[in-house]
DNA sequence: CCCCTTTTTAATCATTTGTTAACTGAGGAA
DNA sequence: TTCCTCAGTTAACAAATGATTAAAAAGGGG
C-alpha cells in the first residue's frame, strides 16, 4: 500500500522531475498547477503528503496550508514547502503557516526523498495506531468501524468484539468456552449454542459472495479466523 | 516554552517555598498576596495554572475562582485550591466554585507537582487554535460562535463545549463517561442519560435537512463526530 | 423574581441478544 | 455403501438492553 503524494506546483519542469522521481520511489503521485484547484483536489483525494510551491497562481501555498491546518480533517497531512529563496525569514513564515518541512530550490532529490520518508513515517502511525488489519479485513478500534476490502461493514457490538478477538490471533482455533470467556466475560453464563449463533451472524456480515469464508469451523474444537 | 504558574497566597513562607520548587521544575512563576490584586494580575497575565489559597485578604480564593470561571476568557485556566483544613465539606465547596483540584496544607511538593503536571497536560492541547474547522463546521473559540456551511448556529454553553470536544478528534468514538469527564469535568456527577439529552440538542442545532447527520451513535459504545 | 439552561425522569422506540428447536451434513460403524 | 449419530447450522421469537424523546423539575444568574 503505497503513499499518495500530491504536488502543488506550476512549473511544469519541476513537476515532471518530481513526478518521475517520486514514482520511481514507489509513491502514487498526482498534481495541480494552480492554488485553487490544488486545494479542491487535496480535499477530494486526501493524499498522505503534500509538496507545495511557496508561490502559486490563484491561491498561494501559504494560504492553502493555512486553510488545511485549520480543518481537522486535513490538518495531519504533512506539508513540505518548496521555495526559490533560501531566506530564513521565509522559512519561519512557512513553519508559521503550519508547514511541516521546508525545502529550497534547487534541492537534491535525495534529500527531498529523505524528508518525505521521515514525514510519512511520522504521520502514518498517528492515524493508524489502533487499527488492525488481517488480509482484506480492517478493524478500527477508535472509530469502531470494520471494513472488508475497503467497504464498510456494520456489526452489532458482540460481533464486533468477537471479530476483534479473533483478529488478535488469526488462524488460532478457539473453543466455545474460550470465546465465551474472552468475548462475553469470565463470569457470565450463556449457552454454548449462543456462540454458534453469533458466529453465524458474524459470518453473514463479513462474507463476500464467491469467496472462501473467513471463519473456519473446526469440528468438536471450535472456530478460527482464516485468510 | 514553559508554563506560567500564578500563586495567590498571603503567607510569605509558603510562597517562597512554592516559588523555589516550581521554578526548579522549570515553570515561570508569579504571585500576589491579596485577593483583589491577584484577580487583576491573573486577568492581566493569563497564567496557565493558578495555585490559590482558600482564604485571602480582600477577596477570598472562592470569590476569585467563581469570578474566573464565569468569564469565558479565563474559565479554562486550571485552579488548584490550597487549604489548611482537610475537611471534606470544604473540598466539595472548592469543586463547587469550579476549582479543578484541591490540596490541603501541609502538602507534599511531589504530589503538588504531579497534580500541576496533570492539569497542565489536560489544558494545554485546548489552546491549539482559536478557529477550528471540520468539513463544513467551523467553531471560533474566541467569539464562541459556531458555523455550519458559513451560516451561524447558536448553541448553549454545554452544547458548545461538547462540539468543541468532538471536533478535537473527529470520527473518534467517545463513551458517555469520557464525554462527562472531558466536557463536564472529572469531579462532577451527572447521570449518563444527561449526555444523550445534550447530544440530541447538539444534533438538532447543527443538523441540516436532507443531509446525513453529523453525530453518529455507536450502540453500547458512545458517540462520534462524522463528516 | 423571572428567564434560561441543565438535569432528571419516564415513556417509547429500536436493536441486539440469547434461547429454542428443527434442520443439515460429516464421518464412523456395520 | 448406507445408515446413524453427533456436532454444527439456521431461523424464528421473546426478552433485554440501549437510545431517543418530551416534559417536568431544579438550578443559577441577572
Amino acid at each position: 500500500m503505497s503513499a499518495h503524494v500530491f504536488i502543488a506546483e506550476d512549473e511544469a519542469s519541476i513537476v515532471s522531475l518530481l513526478k518521475y522521481n517520486l514514482e520511481k520511489e514507489g509513491y502514487k503521485v498526482s498534481h495541480s498547477e494552480n492554488g485553487e484547484d490544488a486545494l479542491k483536489q487535496i480535499k477530494l483525494k486526501q493524499p498522505d503528503l503534500i509538496l507545495m510551491d511557496w508561490m502559486l497562481p490563484e491561491l498561494s501555498g501559504v494560504e492553502i496550508c493555512k486553510n488545511l491546518k485549520k480543518d481537522n480533517k486535513f490538518n495531519d497531512i504533512p506539508v513540505i514547502m518548496l521555495t526559490a529563496k533560501g531566506e530564513e525569514e521565509d522559512k519561519l513564515k512557512a513553519f508559521d503557516t503550519g508547514a511541516d518541512d521546508y525545502v529550497t530550490k534547487p534541492f537534491s532529490q535525495k534529500e527531498l526523498n529523505a524528508r518525505i520518508k521521515s514525514l510519512l513515517r511520522r504521520s502514518k502511525p498517528q492515524s493508524s495506531s489502533d487499527i488492525v488489519e488481517f488480509t482484506d479485513l480492517k478493524i478500527d478500534r477508535i472509530t469502531k468501524r470494520v471494513y472488508r476490502k475497503d467497504k464498510e461493514i456494520t456489526l452489532g457490538p458482540t460481533e464486533f468484539k468477537l471479530l476483534d478477538f479473533f483478529i488478535k490471533n488469526p488462524k488460532r482455533v478457539y473453543s466455545r468456552e474460550q470465546l465465551l470467556n474472552n468475548v462475553w466475560g469470565e463470569n457470565i453464563y450463556v449457552e454454548f449454542r449462543t456462540v454458534d449463533v453469533h458466529i453465524r451472524r458474524l459470518r453473514q456480515a463479513i462474507n463476500i459472495q464467491n469467496t472462501k469464508p473467513l471463519i473456519r469451523t473446526v469440528r468438536s474444537a471450535g472456530y478460527s479466523l482464516e485468510s
